[in-house]
RNA sequence: GCGCCCGUAGCUCAACGGAUAGAGCAUCUGACUACGGAUUAGAAGGUUGGGGGUUCGAAUCCCUCCGGGCGCACCA
């Protein structure tokens, strides 16, 4: 049995109850759902749950009373060994044996599907992320984005919601001529301007962009700008695509913001505003009132000499993104860009959205990372700023993925690198890859030995008595409800700390209960009930690796 | 000044409003002639920044103060 079979007997129960008289509810009183959890300590039973206490108030009874009705209701159904009222009125539940140890063959059967589940089923999310400029290499913040951004992706589709990853591409504004000037100057060996870009990536572009057509050379001054800053587009767009796929990060869609422009995008953008009755004129300017909602101030979409702002953009791609049918937006962005927060809010409210839930912003603290003591500042590609690259060099994709992926990132973090990339049970990714690498191993052992864990009628649920293994069940039981709050709260870390703790689990089991024969003895059905444990274990870890992007290996 | 985020063990960090606030590291003490010891058992470590409030119950919600980070353009 399932902690979501339970809860639904648990929810059958009270409402029996109030329909027997027994309790007395109004009908918007009654829960959809009663909530079970897995209490910390095994005295108060395989689950629990709060609900007696809960309905006490309304019912206008004590909540140990509430909670001794329900439980002679619970108690009769199948499947149900015990049922406790304890405390100030929680019940506790125990299954049986076997009922408990149904989960394994579930989880099994359904293989990679375990876990997901449709709790966002019909939603249309955009899943917005990174949206660097086309000017230089991907950074530490970046690469948190990537990670936390891509394993968001994974966890809303597994909770049903139909995801699409956009990058929004910065490729218009002064910010392109800046690069296109530093890199024409670096071409022709002059000083970087001081408000272009420096670093290395520039000199070594502007080599390649001046091999591949040596003619740009001879090109009047303002085409040459033109053709520097339409190359190093190309090239460090393409070298970013290259970089994120060797990460793993995939995107449906690269969304130019030129063609937010040329598309008419941003005229039908201002057109929804101005029909919604938010855009007003004043001193020259073209102002979207924002105020009227949570923003502090007004905000300029088109400056007085005509130019528009780079807020007009984020106006119409918001316009745009709705257009195209997304019901919930969702924007990562870094703490430098707290303050959008509102505004992007205030662009959603003036366009006649619910800002609560069409747009959903997240706001990533900074990263930083250590080695050997001391903060690494420097990278030796960039200049002045440690790149994805770097950072999945000196770690690896597996360590830099997982590691960014154990933490919510609204703290700060700090990583070692001689910590996420130690090969012991310091390091929490090699902990958990490690539990799943030691069942593969164990299954090969036992198919040597000729034991099928495949076959359904060489299982008895009954067997798995042993604490250990029901830890484990228990475990096993909460995977769908952690993918199912990491995707409503936006939360992937939940994953990464629930295998944690999974593998833990694993281990003690492990430690305690000899699963294959030993010496040659016969295999028992004791032998193959712990199998399909394992098993069952093992797809639950690949399952919550593959959330999270990060390999589940069969030998380590 | 206004706004957002954060403050939990020596360190890095967890904890749907639930029962005795948990892991890992670091410190100390144990367990292998057996399936991967890359494992595991235990000890010690806390007034959850301070103070009020709501609640049967608060690290979590509200108010306030203290401390830290960041942001407050007709820039992009």
């Amino acid at each position: 049995m399932t902690p979501a079979e339970l809860s639904t007997a648990l929810t059958a129960a009270v409402a029996a109850a109030v329909e027997s008289g027994e309790l007395r509810l109004g009908a918007d009183e009654v829960p959809s759902e009663v909530v079970v959890s897995r209490p910390k300590t095994r005295e108060h039973g395989d689950y629990a749950t709060n609900v007696a206490l809960q309905l006490a108030k309304p019912a206008g009874l004590a909540p140990r009373q509430v909670a001794e009705l329900l439980a002679a209701r619970v108690r009769a159904l199948p499947g149900i060994a015990t049922v406790e009222v304890a405390g100030p009125g929680f019940l506790n539940v125990r299954l049986d044996t076997a009922t408990q140890g149904e989960l394994a063959r579930s989880i099994v059967a359904a293989g990679n599907r375990y876990g997901h589940g449709d709790a966002l089923a019909g939603v249309t999310v955009n899943l917005e992320f990174i949206s660097a400029n086309p000017t230089g290499p991907l950074h530490l913040g970046h690469t948190r984005w990537a990670a936390v951004g891509d394993a968001l992706g994974r966890v809303l589709s597994a909770a049903g919601a139909s995801v699409t990853r956009e990058f929004y591409i910065n490729d218009r504004g002064v910010q392109m001529d800046r690069f296109g000037a530093s890199l024409m100057a670096a071409a022709s060996s002059h000083d970087i301007p001081d408000d272009g870009y420096h670093g290395d990536y520039v000199v070594d572009l502007a080599k390649e962009i001046v091999a591949d057509d040596r003619a740009i050379l001879d090109l009047p001054e303002d085409e040459a700008l033109v053709a520097f800053r339409e190359a190093g587009y190309a090239k460090q767009l393409a070298q970013q695509q290259h970089v994120l796929s060797s990460f793993r990060t995939v995107f449906d869609v690269w969304y130019s913001e030129r063609s937010l422009h040329s598309s008419g995008a941003v005229d039908r953008a201002f057109d929804r505003l101005r029909a919604q009755g938010h855009v007003f004129e004043q001193d020259g300017a073209t102002w979207l009132r924002t105020s009227d909602f949570d923003d502090d101030k007004d905000r300029v979409l088109v400056k007085s000499d005509g130019e528009l702002t780079y807020f007009a953009s984020d106006a119409a791609y918001y316009v745009d993104k709705r257009e195209r049918g997304f019901d919930v937006n969702i924007y990562l962005l870094g703490a430098d860009h707290h303050g959008y927060v509102n505004r992007l809010r205030a662009i959603a409210a003036c366009a006649g959205d619910d800002a609560d839930y069409n747009i959903h912003v997240l706001i990533g603290q900074l990263v930083k990372i250590m080695k050997d003591g001391e903060e690494v500042r420097l990278s030796k590609r960039a200049g002045t700023i440690v790149t994805l690259e770097d950072f999945v060099e000196m770690a690896g994709v597996d360590a830099v993925r997982y590691s960014l992926n154990r933490y919510p990132v609204d703290s700060p973090l700090t990583l070692d690198i001689g910590e996420i990339t130690s090969r012991t049970s310091d390091n929490p990714v090699f902990y958990v890859q490690y539990g799943h690498a030691r069942i593969a191993s164990l299954l090969r052992n036992a198919a040597e030995l000729g034991i099928s864990v495949e076959d359904p009628a060489g299982f008895d649920p009954s067997l798995l008595s042993h604490d250990r293994e029901n830890d484990l069940l228990g475990a096993l039981g909460e995977f769908p409800r952690v993918v199912a709050t990491a995707a409503e709260l936006r939360e992937p870390h939940r994953v990464a700390r629930y295998l944690e703790a999974l593998a833990g689990t694993y281990h003690r089991f492990y430690d305690a209960c000899r699963v294959l024969p030993m010496g040659d003895e016969e295999p028992t059905d004791l032998t193959r009930a712990r199998l399909w444990l394992c098993a069952a274990t093992r797809t639950v870890l690949a399952n919550g690796l593959d959330l999270l992007g990060v390999e589940a290996p069969e030998r380590m």
